[in-house]
DNA sequence: TTATACATATCATCCTACAACTGCGCCGGA
DNA sequence: TCCGGCGCAGTTGTAGGATGATATGTATAA
């Protein structure tokens, strides 16, 4: 039986959709964890595609831990709780696509990483924050180049945490929010407000530099919502002005 | 050229010693963002392997996004923070210290998650988390199923943001910490506490049913603050007890 | 009944060949 | 000299067969 792969115009590698379509089948548990896959031999016939494709198709999913294969008996479908590793891809959140849902995460993660920050940082982190800093502010106009400098600004942050989960989350946010902005683009011109997103970049890093928690979360959060209102969301304001002293 | 991978009395499959070799000189930053890789005919030769473990190494790397291939060109190594996925591994928590840092992580995510929950929870969330919470309570000893039901409980109310980054991020939060509760299982004997664990869930229900956020927030972070203790781990006091009147 | 040997199924690895794509240089014409 | 088309070499992608390694069930003989 010959099973079209979803004939999508995209010109995907095939392992690849192999891959996907599997993971979707565990992960809506029509294969529940300790049932047996299909041999290679049937997947590939099913899929109309060679064996070599569905063992690089294999490989992929066994890398995270979804699948376990046991040599002369068969693959077998893991319990979420006995994977050796754990995996969130861009693709997985892209479906929802809500920008003011994405802003609300990282202004979450980035408030506090922020308070984080200015008990933890060291000079060397200043100093790392403080380039990102002027590297912005030599930008005339909201470049490609000062958006890096941007993220960077944030992942420095997020590094003097000395919190290497918190480092890893807030790098994939801010990925997110990078695609999101060059989507933001090309539907709505952007406020080109250099010196007002520098200004809140100053207050943050000022209060990282006075080792001040509060401030430096207020400082934050201030700025993600202006942030998000420049790309054209508002944040819910409940949130938004939440625990602003403590 | 031939060169012995770490010949580790393992049987660790070929592939895997392939991309765990690859893996670490890209880590290393032997190899930079950019360059490009050996082409699969060299690297076979290399680790004398066939091409087709070559293949299946890279397609592992790819996967984590470590890496990226372009048909008739080559395969070159992506830079950190323009990789599409985030993973952790199971080892990676064993090291000292990591425990203590994915609690913080969920301690910042799960407190947020509950102010928002209290705020927008419908009734079909509460009954969720509700069921969850029964089932919890239902257990004598905290055994595999309650854990379930223990994480379901926090899964749902992430869920009841209705913000599906937050869900999607606290359920890999949640499967690290399951994990981390089997391993913290084998080191220390844990304090089968179950009354009061349920104790704290069941304020935190509450005060989602009161739709009060700052109660939510509060008794969600006493609560991992709790969970913590009781596999050994100790959260800064100083963001243990931050914000929790607002 | 038990234990050993065999047959089978399956994954693991290797091999060769070809297809698809890219980059670059060669070559002919203007 | 300049320029554009065209083919060639190199690389990844896919196909398919052959063989080795390993686990499982089965049949046979003591």
């Amino acid at each position: 039986m010959k099973q079209r792969l979803a004939a999508i115009g995209t010109v995907e590698a095939l392992p690849h959709r192999v891959a996907a379509f599997l993971s979707r089948e565990i992960e809506s548990g029509e294969l529940n964890p300790g049932t047996r896959l299909p041999t290679e031999q049937q997947l590939s016939e099913k899929f109309g595609v060679s064996r070599n494709v569905v063992r690089e198709a294999i490989a992929q999913l066994r890398a995270d831990g979804m699948i376990e294969a046991r040599q002369g008996v068969g693959v077998f479908v893991l319990a979420p709780e006995q994977r050796a590793s754990i995996r969130i891809d861009g693709e997985a959140l892209k479906a929802t696509g809500n920008m003011e849902r994405l802003f609300e995460l990282r202004c979450i993660l980035e408030a506090e990483s922020a308070a984080l920050a200015a008990e933890r940082r060291g000079q060397e982190h200043l100093d790392a924050i403080k380039a990102a800093l002027d590297r912005m502010s030599g930008e005339e106009r909201w470049e490609e180049g000062s958006i890096d400098a941007d993220l960077l600004f944030h992942r420095e942050i997020a590094r003097a945490t000395g919190n290497n989960y918190i480092h890893t989350f807030i790098s994939f946010v801010c990925e997110q929010i990078r695609r999101s902005i060059h989507y933001a683009r090309l539907t709505n011109p952007l406020h080109d407000l250099v010196e007002v997103n520098v200004g809140e970049h100053v207050r943050i890093y000022e209060a990282l530099v006075a080792g001040d928690p509060t401030a430096a979360e207020a400082a934050m959060r201030a700025h993600i919502v202006g942030a998000a209102e420049r790309v054209g969301v508002k944040l819910p304001a409940s949130r938004a002005a939440h625990s602003t002293g403590r």
